[in-house]
RNA sequence: GCGCGGAUGGUCUAGUGGUAGGACCUGAGCCUUCCAAGCUCAUGGCCCGGGUUCAAAUCCCGGUCCGCGCACCA
């Protein structure tokens, strides 16, 4: 995660500033447990705010699991330690860090030591011991020169840690990215796509890390919530289809270009930087491309966005390459997203550490003929002869027909155990060479890991959305919400306090709400306030409920009666109000929840409703 | 974890060693035929813990939290 400063951050009162103090106001999210005195790096989102990550949880899911072919899990968050042992998280989470008494600089402990000692594993060793060789060697800041003797030395652990069951014999820990809940589980996935590369697994979940200094309210938490997909993949084999996304325009920030003075961004399209290059993996580039449109599609500003390359030295400790996905919000670019080729890293790590399999057969186009030395030994023979060492003779002879046929050819072949030399009879060895047909072999799967931060997007949007305009003298304050994700759709209002406005209103909302749409009700105040409330939530449509909807329906009966048909009400309308431009449109009450589920899945705007303009 | 600056109703804020006022919001009512109008009433607050003092929201110390910088960021 980094945060990078650009130009300097606005000044005066910020839009971060505006929305965190609306955000709080209006439920969108604030920071937990504030009747204790608050906690740092948790927030709570409100009920606003719990349903626009939520659909930007949806739109995610539609996007990447399900028009993608892919798999979602949900696994635990709690996880027991080898499973970090394996993943390489628990090396690296135990940071010792020394503060140096005079300047305040922090160093790693064990990076000082190794620098100036003969110890080159200073992470290693015990805490009292590292303290102890910083004194022993009289080892001073590298910043100002100051010695580092009696300083306490200080572990960060960024990884929470917990016990599984009572006692303390099984320590887990909170997984610091949701990924490896996907990884450990691979056996098992693979099966279930039925042992076919490229598959891919997506998981939408929280992670935790214990953050130093959780900053910038929502955008660096120490719970928050992730939607990763690991895509697995035949690194030989297995292709995207960039067809699919080749003319997608992205602004690309290649780390060739974040390092050098005047380096530029590259406008230009996920087909031309594969082409050229700039983009090593066709596989990232094609996620590149999804995402580019996703976040457009969710509210981001595209002229806000940006993918930026990873610097070498910025890399994960798992990953080869990797591009971020990268958000501007008052100045400064902030990751939105990684999308990293992990190689064969992860599954590797667990193979060795686990019992289980986390390899898929890849079937050869035709199968090969081999020539395969083997052995087939005289166990009668071997037992008697070595005793407890057998099995030890056994796979070196093993390894030596692999090795050497022609240490075979002879009467007897001389094998070396523990440096010593035995001879053994060549007939006793069932030395054989045989062809074998072989129809494929294993491989580990290579990871192409597109990660999305999902707080961190929540923010971005309802940044990108805030808006601040002037309607009839008025100052008006409005989030211009993308309808697929806006927390609430539409509010029903009566112009005035009246039963019949009232009544009718109350229908409107049962009927849009059976229409599964989110609704709320509002008969307070006057109808200029009602619209500002909403304005301010970023509710895209008002319906309003008026005298003539009434003088509507009462003419709409009188005719029905005279012409002996059953009494109807449908030819009475409503106004409908558009949050961005507040234009009117008079619409039929009876269309209104077609018209306003179209207008939410994007199938519709406002502007081609065909309706009596009002304003 | 360090440094600097902060913390007063839901939100934004004024304020003094004698326990607090405003604006907006919210609720009730009146009024109101489409964009934060007006009138009446009401709810609601000094971050936590110590200390100094007759008296602390105010001064001091510690803590928590927030913002910024450093460091960290799998």
């Amino acid at each position: 995660m980094s945060e990078q400063q650009t130009e300097s951050a606005e000044t005066d009162d910020s839009i971060g500033e505006k929305l965190v103090e609306l955000a709080k106001r209006r439920g969108y999210f604030f920071q937990s447990s504030g009747a204790y005195g608050g906690v740092g790096g948790f927030y709570t989102f409100g009920p606003q705010g719990a349903a626009l990550k939520g659909n930007v949880e949806d739109a995610w899911r539609d996007r990447f699991a399900v028009a993608e072919g892919n798999m979602e899990i949900d696994a635990p968050t709690i996880m027991p330690e080898p499973v970090f042992e394996a993943s390489g998280h628990l090396d690296g989470f135990d940071d010792m860090l020394v503060e140096c008494p005079d300047c305040g600089e922090s160093h790693r402990a064990d990076h000082i030591v190794e620098d100036n000692t003969e110890y080159e594993d200073a992470e290693s060793l015990p805490i009292p011991e590292v303290e102890e060789v910083i004194a022993e060697y009289e080892l001073v800041c590298p910043n100002c020169g100051a010695g580092l003797a009696g300083q306490a030395v200080e572990t960060f652990n960024l990884m929470f840690g917990t016990n599984i069951g009572p006692g303390d014999s099984q320590p887990g820990y909170l997984r610091p990215e949701t990924a490896q809940g996907i990884f450990v589980e691979f056996p098992r996935l693979k099966e279930y796509a039925r042992n076919q590369l490229p598959f891919g697994v997506t998981q939408i979940g929280r992670a935790y890390r214990n953050e130093i200094s959780p900053r910038r309210s929502i955008i660096r938490t120490r719970e928050f919530t992730q939607a990763e997909l690991e895509f697995f993949i035949d690194p030989e084999t297995d292709e995207p289809d960039l067809s699919a996304v080749a003319d997608v325009e992205v602004r690309l920030y290649p780390a060739s270009e974040q390092n050098v003075e005047d380096g530029e961004e590259i406008r230009t399209t996920i087909g031309d930087a594969v082409a050229e290059g700039v983009i090593a993996s066709p596989w990232v580039a094609y996620f590149l491309g999804v995402a580019k449109r996703w976040y457009d599609a969710v509210g981001v500003d595209m002229d806000r966005f940006r993918f930026r390359q990873h610097l070498s030295g910025e890399r994960a400790h798992y990953a080869s390459d990797c591009w971020d996905a990268e958000g501007e919000l008052d100045g400064n670019w902030i990751e939105l997203a990684g999308f990293s080729d992990r190689g064969d890293y992860d599954l590797s790590k667990h193979a060795a550490h686990s019992e289980d399999r986390f390899t898929v057969f890849r079937q050869y186009d035709e199968p090969k003929t081999v020539e395969r030395a083997t052995v087939d030994p005289d166990m009668s023979y071997l037992g008697p002869e070595f005793g407890g060492d057998a099995q030890a003779v056994v796979s070196e002879l093993e390894t030596l027909a692999e090795r050497d046929r022609a240490a075979f050819e002879g009467d007897s072949v001389t094998i070396d155990l523990d440096g010593e030399s035995h001879e053994l009879p060549t007939e006793k060895t069932g030395f054989a060479v045989e062809e074998q047909t072989e129809a494929g072999e294993h491989i580990i799967p290579h990871v192409i890991e597109p990660s999305f931060g999902v707080d961190r997007l929540v923010y971005t949007v309802l940044h990108h959305a805030y808006r601040e305009d002037e309607v009839d003298g008025e100052d008006r304050t409005y989030l211009e919400l993308d309808p697929e994700v806006a927390p609430t759709f539409v509010g029903v209002f009566p112009l005035q306090n009246d039963d019949e406005l009232e009544a009718t209103a109350n229908d409107i909302v049962a009927d849009l709400r059976d229409a599964g749409l989110s609704v709320t009700y509002d008969d307070s105040g006057n109808i200029g306030r009602r619209y500002r409330r909403q304005d301010e939530v970023g509710t895209p449509f008002c319906v309003t409920v008026d005298y003539e909807t009434l003088e509507e329906r009462e003419a709409q009966r009188a005719s029905d009666t005279a012409s002996g048909d059953a009494p109807r009400a449908e030819a009475t309308t409503v106004t409908v109000r558009e949050r961005d431009t507040t234009a009117q449109k008079r619409l039929p009450v009876s269309d209104l929840p077609e018209l306003m589920a179209d207008l939410r899945a994007g199938e519709l705007s406002f502007g081609e409703l065909d309706g009596k303009n009002e304003s």
